[in-house]
DNA sequence: GTATTTCGCTTTTTTGGAGAGCATTTAGTA
DNA sequence: TACTAAATGCTCTCCAAAAAAGCGAAATAC
């Protein structure tokens, strides 16, 4: 399940991404708009900005801002920050392969097999899907109909 | 992430899958050979009959075994009833469908849009990958060189 | 009567979500 | 320079819910 978390990270960078090439935005703002929690949208902001996805500039001219352009910036970036690896068993990562308490047989764990089509099938969408891409969905839907 | 559960839960399956024919087993059998805490199998494996994967007999020549071929059973089925929904938002699932709490424009949201896209992906591998297809995978990998 | 499953209840641990409080930085101003 | 207002940075704590596991009594089939 996606967090709530990362749902409020996503939302945000969404308004920041409207609002590219304009000054750093308010976290109090943010949170108003989107009805997200400003304290925790602070710590959410503050990871994002950690893991270099943000800007922040403190003092009474402060805010926060995208530090890459939202062409760049991608939704499996931003999940993975907030939530951790996409793949559904620790044994089927791409990055940080952990192997299970209890499979003897690592190599031809049908789990692990399984996992990792999904997991990579998951990445392909969520890795060529930009904050670019959300907000002009969002802007001009798909008509599901043709 | 797969919850500890589910994973109890095809183990256990694989286990009756390979044995498909023969007599039922006895929880405290499957639970030895697989690692399995025996009364968190107690609980997997009576989810596992109330939903109609398995059936069971008290008593002394009790145990379990499957209700259906190993081919009938998929992951995805199986996922299902011990997880849930395999969408990463209730409003991206194909049954069951919840909207977000303050999503104003359902229709056109860009998270909802594409994890929707990672849910059909996903569904497209789990439910295509039966109990049957997981033993072969066991017996005779995929040779990932070729 | 006995072995076995089933079921209800409780406990423990982990995680997600949310918030409080203080520290730090910046800009403006007296 | 010194002070203040306004913003982020950081740490700690709490609460609720879910996951994981355990205990013991009841039901059932031989």
């Amino acid at each position: 399940m996606l967090s709530k978390k990362a749902k409020y990270a996503l939302k945000a960078l969404f308004v920041l991404a409207k609002d590219y090439g304009s000054e750093a935005l308010l976290i109090g703002d943010i949170a108003e708009k989107e009805n997200i929690p400003k304290k925790f949208l602070e710590a959410i902001l503050l990871d994002l900005k950690n893991q270099g996805i943000l800007y922040s500039r403190r003092g009474k001219t402060g805010g926060y801002g995208l530090l890459k352009t939202p062409e760049q910036i991608t939704i499996g970036q931003v999940i993975r920050i907030i939530d951790g690896p996409l793949a559904w068993v620790p044994c089927a990562r791409q990055n940080g392969y952990q192997p299970c308490d209890e499979c003897e047989d690592v190599e031809n764990c049908s789990i692990r097999i399984t996992m990792r089509k999904v997991r990579d099938a998951t990445a392909e969408i969520l890795d060529n899907t930009t904050l670019a891409d959300c907000v002009r969905m969002e802007k001009a839907p798909i008509d599901w109909s043709i």
